[in-house]
DNA sequence: GAGTAAATATGAGTACACTCACGTTAGTTA
DNA sequence: TAACTAACGTGAGTGTACTCATATTTACTC
């Protein structure tokens, strides 16, 4: 073999054109194909959008969704990534909340939430509750357990924040866990909810965190 | 038109064959279709299970299957009224519970619904959260309201019987609301509890009833 | 440029739940 | 018995989510 002498200026890892066109690529047809998703999701809800009025609104094939989404819910999960983390921002960025009591900011995070997920009622009743079957592969993905993963560990830090001193507290390992299945519930309900202006779940969300928050005070459930 | 002159001894509303030939077969029919439906969910789980397979095994053409059930969820919607309606006979039926405290009789309840549910839970786990999503049609539909109601009635009851100088609390119009809420949380962690002999189901389960049923006496939730 | 391998796009194909137009049969009347 | 009607059964057909073998494009080397 012939020694490999790098051919004048050594640009060789580099042709014309810019590095990331690829990259770049991908990243746009997959925001073509959310945003379609989204908007479809929106106005016609999760199970009135055929995957395949998704690829045409995205001008892909079909075949090509799921190059990016497994699954037509896995679709909609980055629709709750957002959400999320668009809920914790906004909690986070609120200076009142800072020094409030624990039950306010829980009640923030939910809020906030539910805001969110308003003008999508629709498709979140389909697509959300569809994530909770255990035989969904969405509910085991990596990616839907990384994001209870990160919804969780900040109900985590704001309880940490507001009950220091309660780190050996009986009840603290057991506080985020309890949390998630209090928030599925709140949705649930929230979903059913047919007050004006849902106020029955916000009542409800007010007098159940209060109730909640206490009961982490005083460290036991019973 | 001639008069209608009953012929000889009037036995004419009777043919030969006994009355009800036509509606045994129906009800064997149906029975062969949820027995058949039941055990393939049970032994390969709700998703897994094509209406072709229930069709084969109840020997009747697909088409048949959705003369007696809308949709597959319908199927297993029979399923879920035999276990409310059996768990409700059990607590009825034990006379030992009949003066024991409220917290007793409702763990008892929710008990007995998971004893009868684990050999299914594969399927549960498909069939009962698919049912909770609103665009579900069996989430709406008669049965499923009728079953609902059926079981909040049972455990109205079961409040009354315990606590009934209490009818003006501020709580009791929420009660089986609320019951129901925490009654669906409570199958979704049982669900994805994987402790053996599910412990930390039946633990929560008694610790938050206790909690509850307190919070009840006292009428109020802050 | 030409050559290449890997990444990406494609759309016909598959299996499924569910529909529907039609055939078959039980129940009734004459 | 024969004829009629409504209930019931049937299976080919439909629309859908998802797969996969193949075609196309990109990034890179010489």
């Amino acid at each position: 073999m012939a020694a490999r002498t790098p051919s004048v200026t050594r640009r060789a890892r580099r042709p014309a054109r810019p590095r990331g066109r690829r990259a770049a690529a991908k990243a746009a047809t997959r925001e073509r194909i959310t945003a379609a998703a989204l908007h479809l999701f929106a106005s016609k809800g999760f199970d009135a959008t055929t995957t395949r009025a998704i690829a045409v609104r995205a001008r892909v094939a079909e075949g090509t969704v799921f190059n990016y989404f497994a699954t037509k819910e896995d679709i909609a999960l980055h629709f709750f990534e957002q959400e999320v983390d668009s809920a914790i921002a906004a909690v986070r960025r609120n200076a009142r909340l800072r020094k409030a009591p624990l039950e306010e900011k829980l009640f923030a995070l939910i809020q906030s939430q539910i805001e969110y997920l308003t003008p999508y009622e629709n498709f979140i009743g389909a697509a959300f509750v569809q994530a909770l079957r255990p035989s969904s592969t969405l509910a085991f993905s990596l990616r839907a357990f990384a994001l209870r993963a990160r919804y969780l560990a900040f109900v985590q830090e704001l309880i940490q924040e507001s009950l220091p001193r309660h780190g050996a507290n009986a009840m603290a390992w057991a506080a985020p866990q309890a949390f998630w299945i209090y928030y599925l519930g709140m949705l649930l309900y929230w979903l059913h909810d047919q007050s004006p202006g849902k106020q029955n779940t916000l009542a409800f969300l007010d007098r159940s965190l209060a109730l909640g928050v206490r009961m982490l005070r005083k460290g036991t459930l019973g």
